[in-house]
This record gives C-alpha cells, structure tokens and sequence, in this order.
DNA sequence: ATCATATATTGCCATATGGCAATATAGCAA
DNA sequence: TTGCTATATTGCCATATGGCAATATATGAT
C-alpha cells in the first residue's frame, strides 16, 4: 500500500507530471527542467526526488550534469503501468504542450552558462 | 489537468483507496464504511466528498442512508482506467483484505442502532 | 589550491490535508 | 408537533506539501 500511495502523491502535482512528460522524450538534466518549467533550482530537486522516491525515475550522473530519464525495469505491477499511461494521457494539455514544445529548443550549453 | 490531478489525489490516501476496494464488492452507507474503516464518521463523509469530486464515486440517497457506489459511466479515460485498476491492485495488500473481510460481516441494521 | 558551475540540502513560509468533536441538516416515526 | 437517526458541515489542530532564498556539496578547469 505504502509504494501505491507514494506513486500516487507523486502523480498528484502538475509540475511532477510535466516532468515526466518530458521525460518521456528524452533525458534531461535538472538545469534544462528548470529553465523548461520555470521554477527555483531546488524546486525541482525537490520534485525529481519525489519522483525518484516514487520509483518513476532514475539518474545518471555526467561530470557536472545529473540526467534524468524514466525508470526502465520496474518491480511493481502499478508503477510501470502509470507510467504507460503518462505517456498517453495528458498529451493534449496546453500546460504540458507548452513544456513539451520548448524541449527541442532549449541548449543546455547556452541555458546554464553564466 | 486540474482533473487529473484530483483523481491522482483522491488516490493518494489509503483509507479512501480502502473505500473505493470496498465498493468494488457493493454499495456501502457511510455507517458501514464508518464501521469497517473505524474512523469517525465526519472523517469518511469528507474521503467521500473527495473521491465523488474526483468523480470516481456516485451515491443515491435511500430514506435516512445515503449509498456509496462506484461511477459507472466515465468521460475521461483516466478516471475509468485507474477505476479498473483499482479493481486489481493491491488485492494482496494486508488491510484491504482486512477491510474486505469486514463487509460480509457486516449488518447495516445492528451497525447503525443505539 | 583556487575558482566556477550544476546540483543537493536546509530553513522558512503559506497553504493543503487528514483527523476528530461539536453542530447542523435531512428524513422517518410516533 | 416532537423525537430519533444517518449524514453533512464547521471549526480546530497537527502534519504534509510546494515554493523560494541561502547555503552546502561535488566536479571540472585553471
């Protein structure tokens, strides 16, 4: 019950579930999230640890850069199922259009130089 | 989104994950949800609120008792989908089985007197 | 070693959430 | 009417949550 519960919050704020939106298209480090979503740096550390904590999402970590990209073997049958789902639903919100589309602009070289 | 998110978060409570497992065997009153959850009864008038504004939940009203149910007819998919699902996941889960044991058990008549 | 940069952690605030007791409402019975 | 019972609403409390600024950590470059 306890690992539902925990991917349930997870799925229960907008700004999660644009991540892994996004997600769902490619690998992101946390600078390029930040600048896609607008929000506070440690906002969204915040946020990936909830995902990550939830199971949904993994990292690897690349000198400076942490990337981010969906779990691939999930343990639990509900876990891998929403995130089946999350590919499908929610691809006709403008909130997540919007996010969706800046991901092939956005450089991560020029976003976090100085 | 925004009902997206409601449904997510109508599911990120255990007691009213218990309450939708419940209704998936039958109608329930809140006095005999009350009972089986042993929480007070406010306390499940309000989880049912939440889960009938996330429209996962319908009720009719029956003289003095008021008859939870699940929504049968669903315009999201989301909402139908993790309906369905609720169906099968955490069937093993240790206090939902408690709280499935309880519902055969249980009389609406001796539950609800003096 | 020193500096710069990407990310994580901490501390704080405002709001949301789950719980209960007390009270209000609704419907049946006498 | 009066009383009784099932449910809803309200008020309150403790804790959780999402946000940011400030700080700490980690890694690469000079």
């Amino acid at each position: 019950m306890k690992d539902f519960i925990q991917v349930m919050k997870a799925l229960s704020d907008p700004n999660r579930v644009k991540i892994l939106k996004l997600l769902g298209k490619r690998e992101l480090c946390v600078c390029e999230i930040t600048a896609i979503l607008e929000l506070a740096q440690p906002t969204v550390s915040k946020h990936l640890k909830v995902l990550e904590g939830a199971g949904l999402v993994d990292f690897q970590k690349d000198g400076l850069w942490v990337n981010y990209r969906l779990t691939e073997n999930h343990d639990s049958s509900f876990r891998a199922a929403m995130q089946q789902h999350m590919a499908d639903w929610l691809s006709e919100d403008q909130e997540v259009q919007r996010a969706l589309a800046k991901i092939d602009i956005i450089d991560r070289e020029k976003i976090c130089g100085p």
